[in-house]
DNA sequence: AACAGGAACAACCGCCCTTAT
DNA sequence: CATAAGGGCGGTTGTTCCTGT
């Protein structure tokens, strides 16, 4: 198919920005906003290319850029999240305010893989490099687990970009079928309600934690079949995700286990931290008041995890059951039983079998391992620093 | 002082996805 | 629905600066 360049590439300067294109781009976006980058060189008195021009402006001349050396903590924020997200750099960028994707990568490839290199770090896998060869060990199950975390996490990201390109299509009818959804609401039996608010930086380890220590112990999600929990049909979950103005989600479960999925208002929004959860579940409640899991976890992952997981379902690209799968997975749950959770087995299995506490242990390691190594070799004035 | 080699950084390239027509 | 344009993104390159000899 291919396509055409972007600009006439005739005639255009390249290289290095002079004070003075700087001061025209300056100028001209201050004045007008960039438009359309392709025509803005014209407009500007550029012989530069659109593309340069955007480049330009994105990458050094905005004026919420922060330049110039990074702090240690900044450093460990783009280590931590590079392990998680890989060369995804505009994604670790939205973690670390006021730089931008470009600077973070040039720092990472030029600062922070060498330095993990020489700490026998393999900057691409996170892992001791003396190790880099072992498997079957612990540490494949580290990483592993890592892999469930960066997919979590991309999920995540996925899901907040989808959801605000959703935000923008709410219509009325969205608003009518809510109506209607309201009312199976509150004919329902069963309501878990969940706010959301904005989680301004990733902090997956805090929501790991949070999530493992209470979730394990609390066996909060329902399970089809369990003999403790005849919730009634349809069940309903509300979710309002907050941060920005509300888009709420409700999603009812109905007998077949297939839910329904609807959506009404409203603009951007950003999966967060689900700070509290309420709830008229009967048949739950009172395995929900033993525990605080509710309300301190982090969901700033869990949300837009099961936001993707319900839209699976809902187009049928995923049945329940691999959602409630996932979860485990998440969870890096090591149930003998794979099945029990989803086949109506008693919760109160997965909650001996996952006790998770070696998992979350093997997580801390990891990563102290990896920034104590930071920590000590930055503080000791080591070389390697 | 001159040069070489490496480090650091800005900018470019090409691919891909989204959006508009 | 097909296509082109806009723009985002990650990888790479080119230039400048720094340091050691």
């Amino acid at each position: 198919m291919g396509r055409s360049p972007c600009c006439e590439k005739v005639g255009l300067k390249k290289g290095p920005w002079t004070p003075e294109e700087d001061q025209k781009l300056l100028a001209y976006i201050e004045e007008h906003g960039h438009g359309s980058w392709r025509a803005l060189p014209t407009k500007a008195g550029l012989q530069r290319c659109g593309k340069s021009c955007r480049l330009r402006w994105t990458n050094y001349l905005r004026p919420d850029i922060k330049r110039g050396k990074f702090s240690l903590q900044e450093e460990q924020s783009i280590i931590q999240l590079h392990a998680l997200l890989g060369n995804r750099w505009s994604a670790i960028a939205t973690h670390l305010p006021k730089r931008t994707d470009n600077e973070i990568k040039n720092y990472w490839n030029t600062h922070l893989k060498k330095r993990l290199n020489k700490m026998g770090i393999d900057p691409v896998t996170h892992k001791p490099k003396c190790n880099a060869l072992s498997s079957g060990s612990g540490h494949s199950k580290d990483s592993a687990n890592l892999s469930h975390m960066a997919q979590w996490e991309s999920a995540r990201l996925e899901a907040e970009a989808r959801l605000v390109r959703e935000s923008k299509l709410v219509s009325n009818s969205f608003q009518q079928k809510l109506s209607s959804t309201v009312l199976a609401v509150q004919n329902s039996s069963t309501t878990l309600a969940q706010t959301a608010v904005l989680s301004p930086c990733l902090d997956v380890l805090k929501a790991w934690q949070g999530f493992w220590s209470n979730s394990t112990s609390a066996g909060i999600f329902p399970v089809a079949g369990d003999d403790d929990l005849e919730y009634p049909t349809p069940t309903t979950l509300n979710f309002s995700e907050n941060g920005f103005p509300n888009i709420e989600t409700t999603v009812t479960l109905n007998e077949n286990q297939a839910l329904e999925f609807t959506k009404s208002s409203v603009t951007a929004c950003g999966a967060g931290i689900i700070k509290e959860v309420c709830t008229q579940m009967p048949a739950l409640k009172e395995r929900l008041d033993h525990t605080t899991v509710l309300h301190e976890m982090s969901y700033s992952t869990e949300s837009a995890w099961f936001s993707e997981s319900v839209r699976a379902v809902n187009e049928n690209i995923m049945p329940l059951s691999n959602i409630m799968e996932d979860f485990k997975g998440i969870l890096g749950c090591n149930c003998d039983d794979q099945n029990s959770l989803m086949a109506g087995d008693n919760l109160e299995n997965g909650d001996k079998n996952c006790s998770g506490s070696l998992e979350e242990s093997n997580y801390k390691h990891y990563w102290n391992s990896v920034l104590n190594l930071v920590n000590s070799s930055s503080s000791s004035g080591s070389p390697v620093f």
